[in-house]
RNA sequence: UCAGUCGGCCGGACGGCCGCUCCGGCAAGCGCCGAAAGGCCGCCGGGGAGGAAAGUCCGGGCUCCCUUGACAUACGGUGCCGGAUAACGUCCGGCGGGGGUGACCCCAGGGAAAGUGCCACAGAGAACGAACCGCCCGCCUUCGCCCUUCAGGGCUAUGGCGUGACAAGCCCUCGGGCUCGCCACGCCGAAGCAGCGCAAGCUGCAUAGGCGGGUAAGGGUGAAAAGGUGCGGUAAGAGCGCACCGCGGUUCCGGCAACGGAGCCGGCAUGGCAAACCCCACCGGGAGCAAAACCGAAUAGGGACGGCAAAUGCGGGCCGAUCGCGCAAGCGAUAACGCCGCGGGGCGGUGUCAGGCCCGCCGUCCGGGUAGGUUGCUCGAGGCCAUGUGCAAACAUGGUCCCAGAGGAAUGGCCGUCACGUAUCGUUCGCGCAAGCGGACGGUGCCCUACAGAACCCGGCUUACAGGCCGGCUGAUAUU
């Protein structure tokens, strides 16, 4: 599992699916190469001073660490955008949050269909979103097997 | 013991599990990612946020641009003196002024007899000095009548005050204000003493009023009223005179200086504001690590070469023309028409064709340059200790140590125990009649820490901060 790092990722996971949690909203986009998982955090200002953005990023971060890599996506990328509520909430409870995002049904909330492939990066120009848009639609046969395979 | 003041320091501790990042050592597959530059993967050891890392307000180092070295101008900044420093608006030590019983604290502290400007409101007067009240002087007027127990009461003239009407003048923010005249009404209202004289009365003092002057002591206004206090002096007053203080000038002494002290002279002239303009002295080129250097895709531009292709095009040939060379024959070059051969790709349109419109493509290399990568990047005006110099800031010498280097941004996450703080409850002890106060112990809850996260690096300033520790000094009280 790497840490997204570039600001064009960034931008791109940005624009896909999303999934909301009391402490923070899981944004997630598939990738077409075969690249491992990786992983971004994104706290905004409004969130408050220094102190206390690190203080969010770092039990997200720890979130991630602590959850199974199986429950995630193979070949995807993920943001983290903290919320406030990530500074109090209970750990614990957070990292049920999270283990319900990776496991729920994404749904696009603001991003029409017909604004993604302007957003997308010149490679897979075709067949990116009918594919995204498959996964989307049907979960179940893809996540079949992970989880058949969570019991180890 | 209480209250205060100044300075310094800390800013949870220990343990468990799981991680992140950097450095060093060892090992390392012809490994993985990437087009490349470059990056990643193992084990061991070590380091890993702050006093403000913050605000980005000053001063530097460093980098680039520019030549801006100097002077002048403009703009900006600084502003008692001396020292420290790479430098500063910082620090230290003094000076002056102000506050506090004191330790101590505060001061944007050059120039107001270079100039311009301002000083609201209040107040008579706010700057080429002012007369509202008051005090004093001079002149003029006043001191009448009735009752009467001689204590007083009453009436009224001139007059004074108030209110109202009218008229005039001036100012004016056109609402009014001020001054004067006149009329009406109301109110006040002529106390006394002495001398001369038989008396009527006269004169003087006093009273009251008016006019003219003197006066800056006093009242009142104000942030500020033209040196202050006291004595003398005067009609009353006044630096009018004197003493002390203050101020100005000058001489001497002390001090590197700011400045201080003493003497003499001057009766005092110079209100305040320069965080109003301004004057004087000194300082300042600009932008900033997203600086800058190196490496370097894809795409679109630029250039060179090669190939394909070409259609107002290419190739070939003939005739003629022009130009150059040549004595000449002739040779060479040029472009157009005519002749022969060759006729690509795309667009749009149409039932289809004809007709119409547009024109380069591919490859290699070079150069600029973007994304990206690497460097800059942490050994430094460095920390600690000792000695010496200095009142101190600080400096010098010696020893010793290496002490964060991220880059969507590491330095942590989750627990446990303990401590501290705080709230509440219970038990108990001391004082007290009681209410209550203080201490100790235990349980529970909360905060589980305040302010706050390095971003090239230093020196400062400013601001924020739960709680706690240490030391110096001052005042008060108590005891010895």
């Amino acid at each position: 599992m790497d840490r997204l790092r570039q600001r064009a990722d960034f931008v791109a996971v940005a624009n896909g699916a999303r999934v909301n949690s009391p402490a923070f909203v899981l944004q997630s986009r598939p990738r077409d190469d075969s690249g491992p998982i990786r992983v971004g955090f994104t706290v905004t200002k409004k969130n408050g001073n220094a102190p206390a953005r690190n203080r969010i990023r770092r039990r997200l971060r720890e979130l991630v660490k602590r959850l199974d890599p199986v429950s995630m996506q193979p070949h995807h990328d993920y943001v983290l955008v903290g919320r406030r509520d990530a500074l109090s909430r209970d750990f614990a409870t957070m990292l049920d949050d999270l283990r319900i995002a990776f496991t729920k049904p994404a749904r696009h909330t603001h991003k029409g269909p017909a604004k993604t492939p302007a957003n997308r990066p010149s490679k897979a120009p075709s067949k990116a979103p009918s594919k995204a848009r498959s996964e989307r639609r049907g979960p179940t046969p893809g996540r079949a097997p992970a989880t058949s395979r969570k019991p180890d």
